[in-house]
Parts: structure tokens; sequence; C-alpha cells
RNA sequence: GCCGAGGUGGCGAAACUGGUAGACGCGCCGGACUCAAAAUCCGGUGGUGGCGACACCGUGUCGGUUCGACUCCGACCCUCGGUACCA
């Protein structure tokens, strides 16, 4: 055995080992109990970043773990290969999206198998791949004619010059990112997914979803937003058979309704424009916003009269319709009741406007003018019904029953659930994504594309422009025939959302080659996912739809669970210097530098030392050092005592003081990698080769037999952390082949008893003194001993002893006065 | 704006169910080895005062509950994540 530790070497042949014996390729076998564990998959953007290794890292310990306690354990790895970076690229060095996604998914594979990670490579899988993406053509079409895909309008950020539709991501202070011209908002057809169906369930399931963080299911719950109010309808003065339909949770203050507010796409904005020159005007110059609900908030809340009135549903009194440019159509009804004196942005909008404001709620037992209530703010505290007539007196929930009663006689209005959710658009006007298999035929109206003619093959040698996606230029892709008349008829050009690919894909790790069908029996083996791993910033839209998606493959049979992810562990950020590494911040370490300086255990044993899992990680390059001493200090212990460890047996007797510790180590470490907090393992890991260093200069007459005990136990512990190294020194103390499938070190209890303990005494709960007593001492003497205590009898002096509290093997507190 | 987190020594962090704040590591200081340096090893290291035993202060800020609060409650400040077309 090499004296020095050369990682290079020790890491090249584990990972020959591993690979020439299969060792991770999963097998499905109803004997055993599985464990499938998944890291989000990463987009394949050229190289690894730290944000992956340690999203991998955090995964390929609880894999290894797992399989050393016995698992069957699944660990497979793929490429979220669809999305806009490589369109990005196309247009900046000219290279197609296909082979630009192809040679960063080769580049980065290479990357992943030198960090030793414990990937089933055989089913890999990219999401750009027609035999992937064919299934998710092939679902959709089922959901086309469930009537859970559908299409309708939606706004778009389009910028005009460019002529092109902009992400989010792409506009920046309200214009575009590459002409800096400001963005129009846009209404265009597109495909939607039904979520909001299935809106109930997802939140419901949430309260049972015990493996998951409480704080991504809150955001869920909330993000989901359900909650319970009244549709009203307020008839439109001009026209009474036509109503305008608004939904509002505080039905309460229905009389103190004041005017209505329309956006600025609604119908009846457009109508009363008509003749309005500034009202159109106003209307047009809405168009100038973002659609991110960000920037809508924050906007400035602008509105302009429209000159039509609406009727009071109970009242009758007319009231004036506002277009507002906060009220969006794609929300709610595209209009709301405005209640000034009871809603803070109400409140500010009439006052802007010089619009009234009535108080229609004060708090139980007021006696005062309500009017006085709302003069500097809105009220927006539920309380006691006033100047509503009949409704006076009652409170919030006997007020909202009352009103929606009366509302359902007179036929203008009834109870109703509202979701903030809204469905999920997936139509993108994009060309490096998964085509939808859609057909429009002028006579037969949309047609799915059957599914002998799936998977629709998204074209690969085009030219990008940064305007419009080239599909829409292809002839030989738009033109097709009609399924069902066989007369010419075009494809659909939009792609999906590349949300969809992410959203199955943990499924198709389970059957990733089969082409007959979209899952297949092994499906039932593996799923659901014993465990997700991956970042807090997809706490919401991808684990949401991923949830969802799962949702429509069980009701196609395909699955037979209702949850896709049984628990999830959100991995922190990694940072440095205090802020996020990011290439545009240019404070980003390049793993591959530091695999190659000091291999792929340092990074890996750095990585999980540092912080826990879902903390933040601020990069430290002193930490990596620190790491990689620790593994060089144990290869030398290991190596100087291989003699005497080999030679040592298992039931020679230990030294009981050694051995006390090095079980309650283990007994915290064990608990440790339970609860996924693997910093503190690596902790107990550098406890115990300081112990067990400390131990080898003694001469006791059970040191060999603790050395062996202790090496193995220290060497297993650190096997899903820095699985080279430690199988390397494995093999070298003759414990076996390799550590992968344990066996896992048990605690031995009887090594944890002790007959003397420490107790801490406090006076008025500060540590004074420590007293040794008897393991099974009864509290009379326990306190005997801490009132025997010099320190005690010091801060005593003078007082009064008031109350003895006794914690039993932890402390003595003494309160005094 | 709204929703969700986080804030502890010079730095990364730990502290299990309200019970010894700062484990472990980095850095720094001192020492050993060396012609010298690197590497390695040994010792020290929250702040203030004191020769010292020891005392006081200390977990973002302010207040509360408790024998006892990093931990529970209330208000606030700052940083970060998400906000539906970045992934």
């Amino acid at each position: 055995m090499n004296e020095q530790y050369h990682p290079e070497h020790v890491e090249a042949e584990a990972q020959a080992w591993w690979r020439d014996n299969q060792t991770f390729r999963a097998r499905e076998d109803p004997a055993r109990e599985k464990y499938y564990c998944l890291s989000m998959f990463p987009y394949p953007s050229g190289r690894l970043h730290m944000g992956h290794v340690r999203n991998y890292t955090i995964g390929d310990v609880m894999s290894r773990y797992q399989r050393m306690r016995g698992r069957n354990v699944l660990q497979p790895m793929g490429w979220d290969a669809f999305g806009l970076p490589a369109e990005n690229a196309a247009l900046q060095h000219g290279v197609p999206p296909a082979s630009w996604t192809r040679q960063n998914i080769d580049y980065m594979r290479e990357q992943l198998q030198r960090l030793g990670f414990a990937y089933d490579w055989s089913r890999e899988l990219a999401t750009c791949q027609p035999e992937y993406y064919r299934w998710e053509q092939w679902l959709f079409t089922r959901l086309l004619k469930k009537g859970i895909a559908f299409r309708r309008t939606a706004p778009v950020n389009w910028c005009p010059k460019d002529m092109t539709v902009l992400a989010n991501e792409q506009v920046v202070d309200g214009c575009c990112w590459r002409c800096d011209t400001p963005v129009e908002r846009r209404e265009i057809p597109q495909w939607f997914l039904k979520i909001t169906d299935y809106a109930q369930e997802l939140l419901d399931a949430l309260d049972e979803m015990e493996g998951w963080p409480e704080k991504v299911r809150t955001m869920q719950r909330n993000w989901i937003g359900r909650s319970e109010g009244v549709e009203i309808h307020f008839p439109i003065a001009d026209a009474p058979a036509e109503a305008l339909r608004v939904f509002t949770t505080r039905a309460d203050t229905l009389m103190g309704a004041t005017y209505v507010a329309v956006a600025p796409e609604h119908a009846l904005a457009a109508r009363a424009a008509q003749d309005r020159p500034h009202l159109a005007e106003f209307i047009e110059s809405c168009r100038q916003a973002e659609t991110s609900e960000a920037a809508l908030e924050t906007a400035e809340k602008r509105g302009m009269d429209t000159g039509l009135f609406v009727l009071h549903p109970l009242s009758g009194r007319r009231l004036p319709v506002w277009v507002a440019n906060f009220v969006l159509m794609a929300y709610g009804e595209g209009a709301v009741m405005a209640v000034p004196g009871h809603d803070q942005r109400d409140w500010e909008f009439a006052r802007k406007y010089q619009l009234p404001v009535e108080a229609v709620v004060v708090p139980e037992g007021f006696a005062g003018d309500p009017a006085s209530r709302v003069a500097e703010a809105a009220d927006e505290e539920k309380g006691v019904v006033v100047n509503s007539g009949e409704f006076d007196g009652l409170g919030f929930r006997d007020a909202v029953d009352a009103v929606a009663a009366k509302l359902g006689r007179l036929e203008r209005g009834e109870k109703r659930v509202a979701f903030r959710l809204r469905d999920w658009g997936v139509s993108r006007q994009r060309y490096w994504g998964c085509p939808i298999p859609v057909i429009y035929c002028d006579a037969c109206g949309i047609q799915p594309v059957p599914d002998e003619q799936l998977p629709v093959r998204l074209p690969e040698d085009v030219a990008l422009d940064g305007a419009v996606s080239p599909l829409t230029r292809l002839e030989e892709f738009v033109t097709t025939q009609c399924p069902a008349c066989g007369g010419a008829a075009r494809r659909e050009t939009d792609t999906f959302d590349t949300f969809m690919e992410s959203s199955w894909y943990f499924a198709r790790f389970t059957s990733p080659d089969c082409d007959t069908a979209m899952l297949d029996e092994r499906a039932a083996y593996w799923l659901p996912v014993d465990q997700y791993i991956g970042g807090i910033e997809h706490a919401i839209l991808h684990l949401l739809y991923a949830r969802f998606f799962h949702r429509l493959m069980r009701d196609e049979g395909l699955v037979s669970t209702d949850e896709p992810f049984a628990r999830l562990l959100t991995q922190g950020m990694v940072l440095k210097d205090g802020v996020k590494m990011s290439k545009s911040k240019g404070n980003t370490v390049d793993p591959e530098d530091l695999i190659a300086r000091y291999g792929a255990d340092t990074v890996r044993l750095f990585i999980v030392f540092a912080s826990s899992p879902d903390q933040s990680l601020d990069w430290s390059d002193s930490g990596v050092e620190g790491a990689y001493r620790f593994l060089r200090r144990l290869w030398a212990f290991a190596v100087a005592q291989g003699a005497t460890v080999r030679r040592a047996a298992d039931s020679d007797p230990g030294d009981p003081a050694v051995r006390r510790e090095l079980h309650a180590l283990l007994r915290q470490a064990d608990y440790d990698y339970r609860r996924n907090q693997f910093n503190t393992v690596a902790s107990a890991a550098m406890k115990m080769l300081n112990l067990l260093q400390d131990a080898a200069g003694t001469q006791t007459p059970g040191r060999d037999a603790t050395l062996r005990e202790g090496l193995r136990m220290l060497l297993a512990l650190l096997a899903p952390i820095t699985p080279h190294i430690a199988q390397a020194l494995w093999r070298d103390l003759g414990f076996g082949d390799t550590p992968v499938d344990g066996p896992w070190p048990v605690v031995d209890e009887t090594a944890l008893e002790q007959d003397q303990l420490e107790l801490v005494v406090q006076v008025n709960g500060r540590l004074r003194d420590r007293i040794q007593v008897p393991a099974g001492a009864d509290r009379q003497a326990i306190e005997a001993a801490a009132l025997a205590s010099e320190a005690v009898a010091r801060h005593l002096q003078g007082k009064t002893l008031r109350k003895l509290v006794v914690v039993p093997g932890k402390l003595v507190n003494l309160v005094v006065s």
C-alpha cells in the first residue's frame, strides 16, 4: 500500500471496479425493499457548477447510506435538455441547439462520472430524445380528448422591434433585454392544462405529506390559495340582461361597494372605448406592461372612468365602471368590485380618483361615527356590518351568509370556492422544445396527431434568427394532412413548456427503454420516488406541476400512487463570500479544477462538511484544504496501523474507555444520517479519527482490537461521503472488497454504560460548578452533592434558597433570592 | 407588493424535546522538527476586566413568557428564494 494518499489513483481504481462489476445497476427484486433516490436532473448548460455538485453529492450520500443498510437502491441520472439557453447559445455562437446540447451532455456526463456518483447509467435519458418526448405527446393527446388540455388566449411579453415573444427573464426594467425596446403585453391563443380541476386534491394531499418540509407545503398551500367567497353579478345599466361577474371573499362589505374595475382587455372596456378616444388611448397605454405578477403588483395603480355603469345587485344603485391596469383578464373574471372603505388598494385608488369611500363594517361595540374609521386608511378588519339596511348588526360569517342567500334568491350571485392557482399555460412560441402534437384543419378544426404518427419529431437542422421560431417557416414541418379528412392542414408550431418534460422524468427512469408504452410494470415496483433532492427554488412550480402530472398519469392508469415524491429535501444554495455563486457575479469556483487538484472525495467531503444540506453553503478554499488534510491524515493513519489491524481479531476484548466514546460517536452519526444532517456525520468522523489516533499512542490491553473495530466503523461511516478512499482502505485493512453493501456498524449499548455522571450546577440559571455523581443517584443524593459544592456555597452566601430544580442526567439549578 | 426562509466568534458552522452557547473544521498566535522553507506534529484561541482564582457581557434589534431562552410568543430591521415564459 502506498504510504502517500494519491486520490487520482485511488479514485480511478474504485470507479473502474464499480464499472466492471456493474455495482450500481439497479434490478427490480420484489423480495427486497426498494429505495428510489432521485436528485433533480440538470439542464445541460455546458459544465457542472457547485450547485450541481452539492445536489448530487447529497443524493449520492443518501443512496449509498441506504444501500449499506440493505435497501435495493435505484439512483438514475438524465438531462433536462430542452430550453431557452440552447437557443441563446445558437444565436450567439451559431451552433444548432441540438448539437450544442449533446456536446454539453457528453462533457457533463464525464464530470459526473469523475465524481464517483453511484448512478445506474444504463437508465440515462435526455428529454430532447424523440423516444422520450414521444410519450409526453401521447399523453397530451389523451388529455385533449378528455378536455384537460384546452386552448384560449393568454398574455405574453412582446417585443415590437424584434417581433418576438420574450420570457419574463428577458424583460429588464420593462424593456427587451436585447434591444431595450419597451415591452408590450399581447393576448395570443395558447394551450393550457386544467390543473385547477385538481386544485382541491393537490391542496388536501399536502396535509398527509409528512416527508416534505413544512415550508414547501406552506408555500404550495398559499400558491393554490383556496378561498371561500361569493360570486356576484352586477347587471350592466344599459343592458340589464348582461352582468359583470366578480368574486369576493368579503361579501359582508357588498353594501359598501362604490365602483367596479375591469381589466383593460375586458369586453366592456373595449365597448366603452369605441366612442371615447381618451379611454382607447388609456387602454392602449395599459398594454405597455410586463406580464409578471411582481411587476403588476408594484407598478403604479392607474385607472380611467369608462362612463358606463352597472347596477348594485341589492340596492340597484348605479356604480361607475372603471378600467384599471392592475386588473388582469387572466385572473378570475377580469373584473373586481371595489369597496374602498375596507380594502386598502381600493381605498388608495378611490382617494387618487376622488371616488366615494363608505364605511360598512365597524368593530364590535363601536359607538362612534363609522366614517371616521376609514378616513385615513381602509379598515380591513372583520367586524359588525353597519349602513347596510337589513344586514346591519350581523358579524362577518352571518353577513356573508345573508348576502349570499339574498343574491341567490334574486339570481344575482351564489357562494363559490375560488383558487388563486391558474391553469397551466404550456405553449411556448419557441423552437427548442417538444412539438405540441396538434394539427389544425380548416374543415375539421383541432385534431390530435394520431398515435401511429407519434412522435412528432422536432427538425434539428434549422437556422435561428432571434425572432420567430424557425418551425413556423419550415414548410415541410408545417404542411401536413388532416388525420380526419385527409385534406391539407397545418401543424401547431408552438412547443411545450419545458416543465412538461421535467414533470414525469422520474417515472420514465423506471422504464427508460420501453418503446411500446409511456411506462411499464417496472414503474409499480420503483414508484413513488422515496427521496427527492433539489433546490428550494423549485418549491412551487416544478414540484406542483410534477404532482399534477403524476395524477394525470394515475388517471390514465399508468401509475398507482397519488404522489410522486414520498420525501423531499430542498438543499440550500452555494455561496461565495456570502453571495450567490454565479457567472454574472464572477465568483464561481469550477468543480473540475478542484477535482483535478484534490480529487472527488475531498470535494464531496468539503461540501458535506461545510453546512447542513438544507442550509446555504459558503464556499471556502481553505475549508477544502482542511478536508484534504483530513483524508491524508486518515490514509496515513490507516496505512501505519495496517499490520496491527489485520493481526487483531474481532473477538479480542477492546479498551472500554475508547469504545465508549467510539460508540457514542457512532450513535450520534447514525442519528444524523437518519435526519439528513451530514455535516455533523463528517464532524463525527473527524472526532473518531482524533480519538483513534490518541488511542494508538497508548499501551492499553485492548488497544489493537479497538483500533480494528474503530477503523472499520470509521470507514463505514465515511463510505457514503468519500466512497473511493473508504473502499481502498477497507480492502487494505482486510475488511472485504468494498463497503458499498455494508454491513452498517451497530451501536453496542453495553459499551455506552457509565458508572459516574457529570452534572452541571447552576445558581439562578448560571453555570457555577460541575459535580460527579453515581449513575443511579437519587434526587436527594444529587441535591446533597450540589449543596456541597464550594462554588455554590459562595453564590448562596447571604441569600435564601427558594427552589431546587433537578433535571436527571443533566443539571441542578438552585433558585435563590 | 405578496408568499416562504435565514441572521450565532475573525470565518464555515454545532447545540437532539426549553437545560453546560460556540462541538468539528478553517484562520490566527505560540512551540517542536528543519541549515531554511513547505509539509507534519503539539498547545492556545468569543469579548471585556483581573497576576490569578474568578467576575461581567455575549446567538440581528426591541419587548415578553420561564427556575432556565439560540430554541417559545409579539413587534421591527436586514439578506436570500419564489412570484406562473430562467431552470
